[in-house]
DNA sequence: AGCACGATGCTCT
DNA sequence: GAGCATCGTGCTT
């Protein structure tokens, strides 16, 4: 199972988050191997990008979405939750790829465990969200400036089949309040349906 | 099936 | 001090 290599990562956003669907989210934790296929991407493109957290230029917590490409970016949002991005484009540019859902596929039965109370939810549903899959996969800070690319990496990317182009759905961002036009309606999130899969 | 709301703490002007 | 790239519950239709 070949690994996706820096080089993916480091191309135009929209072009990695259209790629990044279907493809296969590895996570080694506590001995054990959890996978799952992407379902759900997002954009989130350069300082210009008003809902994007590099808008205020460089800080503490968007730093790593200014480095190079292929590394994970992950932020904690709303006192509870932790969000996986993927950086993208050349170094010094910030731009990531949020993912916001995951179909699993192996290590079913830990991800069921990690997501406590919700562990029974069918199969679709445990994960089809940017928190839930954080949570599934055991993603928090300690992750956060990870190199995916790296020997050796904890979290990283498998090359598995591409989703047809008939199955991706484009729509507008999700969760953005009061970001202005036209940064709110862009149609940056890309989905496609998790029976593509089954 | 859909909407409203509360939880809870970090980030930045 | 305001605002979150959310989720689960509980209430209404």
């Amino acid at each position: 199972m070949a690994r996706l290599p820096r080089q993916f990562f480091a191309r135009p956003t929209l072009a990695v988050a259209r790629d990044l669907l279907g493809q296969r989210l590895v996570r080694l934790v506590a001995g054990q191997r959890l996978a799952g296929l992407i379902t759900e991407t997002e954009a989130y493109i350069g300082q210009t990008d008003l809902a994007c957290h590099a808008r205020f230029g460089r800080t503490p917590r968007s730093a790593v979405m200014f480095g190079p490409p292929g590394r994970a970016y992950v932020y904690f949002t709303y006192g509870m939750h932790w969000m996986l991005n993927v950086v993208t484009e050349a170094e010094d540019y910030p731009a990531a790829v949020l993912i916001r859902g995951v179909l699993v596929t192996e290590g079913e039965a830990a991800a069921r465990a990690r997501r406590g109370a919700q562990g029974h939810a069918p199969l679709a549903r445990l994960t089809d969200g940017p928190a839930k899959l954080a949570q599934a996969f055991g993603i928090d800070k300690a992750l956060n400036g990870h190199d995916l690319c790296a020997r050796g990496a904890e979290l990283f990317v498998e090359r598995a089949p591409a989703v047809p182009e008939a199955a991706v759905h484009l729509g507008p961002r999700i969760g953005l309040n009061h970001v202005p036009e036209p940064w709110y309606s862009l149609p940056w999130n890309f989905k496609t349906p998790p029976h593509l899969f089954t």
